[in-house]
DNA sequence: CTCTTTTTATAATAAGCATTCCAAAATGGT
DNA sequence: ACCATTTTGGAATGCTTATTATAAAAAGAG
């Protein structure tokens, strides 16, 4: 009947997302929120709840898209170091895009509030459940396609493989420089040799 | 003359560490100091100055007993394999210590704070610094006894290692087993053969 | 045009924050 | 014993926070 809403919650949510990506729970401020999504404070509270809810569906619409990019890039390519390599050089650029140094947004909201919330603790557990996954079942096929000997165990590669990618992403806001990082990723991947 | 200070600075010192290490900066108040430390605020403020200071104190001792303690160990060990593991043991104990899983000082803060505040951020890069130099020179040493093959690039494996580490802590407030993540530090150390 | 609902702008609320201040009590050195 | 200084407890300050409320303007659907 009456008047529909003015703007597309899934693009305002996404700015929610680079910015909540950028500062970090606590340092977002609801009146931060109001200044960068374009949307008056009711209707923020009306669409999205308050500051716990939006940034809980903030940090799943993140990692839904980038477990799916994950999947697609695995996918991709048949070569496991090939696919490996790329997909970490696409969590770096993630992570300098603009020229900054927001790093992850998974990895900073594991180590912001991990510890303090149970809800995004579950769901910050059901990302790394689905990575782990993810390298599980490509580091299979890397096997039987002869790219990774028999003997060398998955499970902890894959367990290595997830660890490197949060210290990676963690060391980019010291250390901002793509080659740099990208030289880490290749020694890394000497693992599977 | 008169009357001296009542408590030992660097024991206080010691209790605010541990507190800004578990919750972070944002998340610890004036207040739960004043209610962890067993010190009045007005001594608080007296001896440490604000909060930023403090803070700025408790991370100033943490990287600086942390850097002595792995200069410490791999000085011990004379097989560099040896030394890193224990290193990245005595790092997973730290983090997991209590029963808790609070991460590492200087990860945290680098996630938190490295692009807010100049100070800090200097700090975490000093720090950085010292540990890849290190690194750097115990695989230099390794390298001269001949435990590690001459054409590897020792840079790339001091910032691999460096970027590991951060990871392996950041991930141990997901996954905070410690024989689960000691087995991605054997992995990880494959990267020397 | 007429509902009905959303938007907008503004303000009120109530709590928490870091910091400062004050006066009384405590305490060590002279 | 006296004095200088710190500790203590409490309160006051002034600012920011998240959230709710209010009322008027805007706009789509019948």
């Amino acid at each position: 009947m009456p008047r529909t809403k003015n703007f597309d919650p899934a693009e305002v949510l996404e700015k929610a997302k680079n910015l909540f990506w950028e500062k970090g729970y606590y340092a977002t401020s609801m009146q931060d929120l109001v200044d960068t999504l374009g949307i008056n404070r009711a209707s923020m509270y009306d669409t999205y709840g308050g500051k716990d809810q939006l940034f809980a569906k903030a940090l799943e619409s993140y990692q839904t898209a980038e477990t799916k990019e994950v999947s697609s890039i695995l996918y991709y390519y048949t070569d496991i170091r090939q696919g490996l390599y790329v997909m970490f050089e696409y969590f770096v650029d993630a992570a300098l895009k603009d020229d900054k140094s927001n790093s992850c947004f998974h990895l900073n909201t594991t180590v912001e509030l991990a510890n303090s919330s149970e809800e995004i603790r579950a769901s910050l557990l059901e990302t790394r459940e689905l990575h782990l996954k993810m390298f599980r079942t490509y580091l299979e096929y890397g096997k039987s396609k002869g790219q990774l000997a028999a003997h060398k165990d998955i499970e902890g590669i894959a367990q290595t493989l997830y660890a490197f990618q949060c210290g990676l992403l963690a060391t980019s806001k010291l250390n901002p420089l793509k080659e740099n990082l990208m030289k880490t990723v290749s020694t890394t991947l000497s693992i599977l040799d």
